[in-house]
DNA sequence: GCTGTGACGTCAT
DNA sequence: AATGACGCCACAG
């Protein structure tokens, strides 16, 4: 057992907490974890959350609001399908309105 | 077991 | 402002 929760799962906590219809960033995970350099590791934990369906891994996106992991999800376009399903707004792979529906960690869950 | 790579972002120039 | 280098560290080869 290690002194700290382990990375991903810290991530993974965050990351149930983004509401249905909003989208947050590796980035901003992984600064809200006091790990602000780390973003590529967020990256790498929805790609181990694969097998879990508890996380919304459609519902986090680079900084600029574009979808990035959209290769990593099963079909061509599942990501953008899940995150319309939503009420969000894609545009070439862009998040229209991206800081009306970015979830911002710090201003949701208070600054740590 | 070392090296390269990566769903990113920040730092240095 | 824009571009390039580096950090983070798990995983594949």
């Amino acid at each position: 057992m290690g002194t700290s929760e382990n990375f991903f799962e810290k991530v993974y906590k965050v990351a149930k907490q983004i509401p249905y219809g909003r989208v947050t960033s590796y980035g901003a995970i992984a600064k809200y974890l006091g790990a602000a350099r780390s973003a590529r590791m967020v990256g790498w934990a929805m790609n181990a959350s694969h097998n879990n369906d508890e996380i919304p891994a459609h519902r986090v996106v680079n900084r600029k609001g574009l979808l990035t992991g959209k290769l990593h999800f099963d079909g061509t376009n599942l990501m953008q399908q899940l995150l319309e399903s939503e009420g969000i707004t894609v545009n070439d792979n862009q998040i229209q309105n991206f800081e009306t529906v970015f979830w911002d960690p710090f201003k949701e869950l208070g600054i740590q």
